[in-house]
DNA sequence: CATGAATGAGGATTCATTCAT
DNA sequence: CATGAATGAATCCTCATTCAT
């Protein structure tokens, strides 16, 4: 579906730009030069559409974060692939989450968002589980509430990184600083360490 | 001035009910019982007097930050305290921080935003330096993205309890996992610990 | 033509329940099953289409009117039969004629609906005149006039119990109001009556 | 309120032009030479301003109806008086309250309408009541019925004459006929007759 | 005959802002 | 200081109609 497919990349882009109340379907369509009423065809509302996108964008990162072959790496390792990977996609497009969400005022819409996240919650929290189970991720917070927070802290630092990072700080030090972060608190520590 | 204070309060109240957009002028005034005229008279626009809210809150939050007796503290019993302090606010009224916040998308806006967190950010990063000359807290990291950091952690806490919690969860919960997590990753070590 | 049978059947059920202006040809192409274009294959535009259904139910109308063997009743069982058969058809179908009918409010559409009921309003005023040679019914109105103001007189009367009746009254009543007040004015008087 | 008025004389003008779905807001402004948002300054709504007119319209009605002195007049003389406004009203301005009434087509809207004329109706209804205890209109309908179906068949000639008339007739012509009718059928009549 | 994606003008409504009083 | 009527551009969305396939 071309049309389709040129009407939610304007859309991202103007997102990314303008945030939602500001991005008008007036000037998606015109940015993926169709009519105004072609719109309509792929999407019920504006906020649908925002809700198709939101959609896609949370399946990419689903799937790359399933990607992550878990099982080959340690705790540590694996956190800081998982960082990056978030940084990565932050960075690319999907800061976008954050406009999406931070509009999502209503309870009702809150509701969900919350449902289109939680198999990244679930699938999170098993990787999480798996090294707990081998003894390299402390079991001190409970699992779920540890996923989101994680999840939570990690967009937030990309998300701040991409708007406020006026190039003074480089990508590759936010990382560090978030990773060193979590892994002091979520570490076992060993005798003598 | 009775008549600006008038508008201010009216102007919070909605914006913590509805957000920035939702919010309009006409909305505020009648709240206030003012000319549609008369809001003018103390804001050039919309958006300078959610700057100027947002600006009566952070020094709020800055005064009640600093009533915070830090040297009479340990660095865990600040950490709380300051949490405590934030979920307080942020319950309160502050996560029209937040719908403010989200609304600046445009990057003019957060410049301006950022200038207001400022003073709050130095405060803070004062305090931590001198956990850290006390030997109570790590210095591992960069002080200042520190600060930046630990606020913006405890904040989104603090806001994602406020809007999703369904009661499920008490208050008191998610402010020690947080207190936990984030002391954990502070605090130095001490051998045999 | 099976296909414009499935119109024409959507649309008319469509009509009953929203009236003219909110039945969009999408909706009918919808729920015919049809594709959007196809309408427009045997309808050159939607207020022709309108036209089309009038035509049809006129002469639905015009068919069971016919079917009364005037022949057979006097005047006041003719009259009641007809008020009979007015009820039973707007109660089924035909408020729709009166959709369409207000919804023609240009001028220009007005004749043609008339053009559609000239051949009802020349039945009607047959069957009138046969009652009148036979001295069953009054001459005092001019023919024409008599048989458009009975025929709107009793399909207003239907229309209105079928809009506002809420189960208060039922239409035997009804009816009989109606052809009670038309049969005292059409009657001839008979001496010591 | 010199703008209000200035809305709804251009509203009337067109209503009565178009009928309801074809008046655009804009048109009715660009009509009044006012802004667009000035419409929505005085009317909360377009249906909430043909209301407005309607009410006016019935109020208007209503006031001529009551000037009508019935006392001084026989039931006769009251009926042609009647008639006679009741075309008087529609053939200036008030056909606009058959647009609006066959507009009205979801039930909500038809009990706010009911309502509307509720005091017509019973106004109406004294009057009959009076000329009644006078031996002067048969007893043989159920009052109220008998008004609403009164009003209703002198309010649609008078719109029909207006619609379909072509100067062909003249307007004496059709309140001579419907006088005569309605006359024939209510009148009380006496032996010898 | 049939499709259905695409059109684009037009709809009602909202709202930040101005200005004469 | 205060008013509030007026503005008019901008918003989302609908829909009858066309046309290439």
């Amino acid at each position: 579906m071309k049309t389709k497919e040129k009407l939610i990349d304007a859309a991202i882009e103007l997102l990314l730009q303008q945030g939602y109340e500001s991005t008008s379907v007036s000037s998606i369509v015109q940015k993926a030069n169709v009519a105004q009423g072609t719109f309509y065809l792929y999407f019920k509302s504006k906020y649908d559409m925002v809700l198709a996108i939101a959609n896609r964008i949370i399946e990419d990162l689903l799937n790359q974060i399933s990607n992550i072959d878990y099982r080959k790496h340690t705790f540590e390792s694996f956190l800081l692939s998982w960082i990056e990977c978030v940084y990565d996609i932050t960075i690319n497009n999907s800061h976008l989450i954050n406009y999406v969400y931070s509009k999502s005022a209503e309870h009702q819409r809150f509701v969900a968002w919350e449902a289109l996240y939680e198999p990244y919650y679930n699938t999170f929290s098993e990787m999480i589980e798996f090294y707990q189970s081998l003894g390299q991720c402390t079991e001190l917070f409970p699992l779920k509430t540890l996923a989101k927070f994680l999840i939570n802290v990690v967009e937030e630092s990309a998300e701040n990184h991409v708007l406020f990072n006026e190039s003074k700080e480089n990508t590759e030090d936010s990382i560090q600083f978030v990773y060193k972060f979590i892994l002091r608190s979520l570490k076992i520590e060993r005798k003598g360490e």
